[in-house]
DNA sequence: TATAATAGCTAATGCAATTAGCATTATTGT
DNA sequence: ACAATAATGCTAATTGCATTAGCTATTATA
């Protein structure tokens, strides 16, 4: 029996399950199952089998990601893109917490192609600083400012849970604003 | 024949191989292989096996940088204890890539444990903010903003690598100051 | 020194990934 | 329409690691 499955949509399927049950059960055996399909059918799919699925998922994740992000900050300048931005970024994660495990597999192999998978959201963010007077230099800094800021906190937030007395949010934006007033104090500096 | 071996010893072991090798490396025959033993005995060591390897792991990391952080801002208040103690984290990670990643498996079998396991990291945090003027609230937050920054600077560090124009020392220093400058700007904020 | 606990071993099991080779269903060129 | 080909699925078999069970030697202790 044929089921009409093609590499697009096995990897929707499975990214579904990496955000239900975690990136770590998505096993080739739970995706068969899920799909009614027996487990070597799926190298029929991805060659490279369960490296290639995570690859996939990883691509697929900042794919995704990059698009959220573009949609956000139309129409948005400085600080206004910047914080729709981070809004953008951290309830995606909040959404999608198998594919963001997945999204930060980017070294294994260390490869080409998953340094050019995170570079689209590097791009935009570098791209939402445009209407700010910095250097490029400083922008460099900047976003990598942000993007670990993103990562740091977002990877807290999945590992940790939210049970504080104070709540995640209002950390959240504390920090943005730490930020953005960093960068608007950066004017004179080197 | 007895090896002499104590979890203590092969902890270290084994956090020696996945600083070299990777966490992802790290399995019990390569470790029974280092330490000349066969795969079962280290049952004897660690009753729940890899799962248990890889708990003790993160502790050991966990205590660890706590005692590097301690050491580090001895004497130190303010700014010079924030920047010694960012400065401390990120050669910990560059130095231990492996443990690192152990680290931030905190979040498997949810439990208390792994909870209070960076909570120490945290601790040591919102005291070197001890001589700054913030409210208690404020300290949540500063410690939160750090603490996902770091994490974050240091996840994409050993993720990409540092093969850029723009040196990732520049980018960290920069980041610093920011944070730095942000913290210096509250005063009067909510 | 007898006894219990410790730390190692071998043998066997289970499970997921993977490979090889076969069968069936689509597709495509004529 | 139909032969050839590609695509997609299957079963059977292999590999490798984790884990369990049960045995043995060594160490520590009463």
């Amino acid at each position: 029996m044929k089921a009409g499955l093609s590499k697009e949509k096995i990897i929707i399927i499975a990214a579904k399950m990496a955000d239900e049950k975690g990136l770590a059960e998505l096993t080739l055996k739970a995706l068969a199952d899920e799909l009614g399909i027996k487990p070597p059918s799926l190298y029929k799919h991805f060659n490279g089998g369960l490296d290639e699925l995570n690859k996939e998922l990883m691509l697929y994740g900042w794919r995704m990601l990059d698009g959220e992000i573009t949609k956000a900050v139309i129409g948005k300048a400085k600080d206004d893109a910047v914080i729709a931005l981070c809004h953008t970024y951290r309830k995606f994660v909040s959404e999608h917490k198998g594919l963001f495990e997945a999204m930060q597999w980017y070294n294994m192999y260390q490869s080409e192609e998953h340094q050019q998978a995170s570079a689209g959201s590097v791009d935009i963010i570098y791209r939402s600083l445009s209407s700010y007077e910095m250097t490029d230099e400083q922008k460099v800094h900047t976003v990598r400012m942000i993007r670990a800021f993103l990562q740091g906190f977002s990877t807290i937030e999945v590992h940790v849970g939210s049970n504080y007395p104070v709540p995640l949010d209002d950390s959240f934006d504390f920090a943005l604003r730490t930020i953005l007033s960093g960068i608007a104090d950066m004017k004179g500096d080197e």
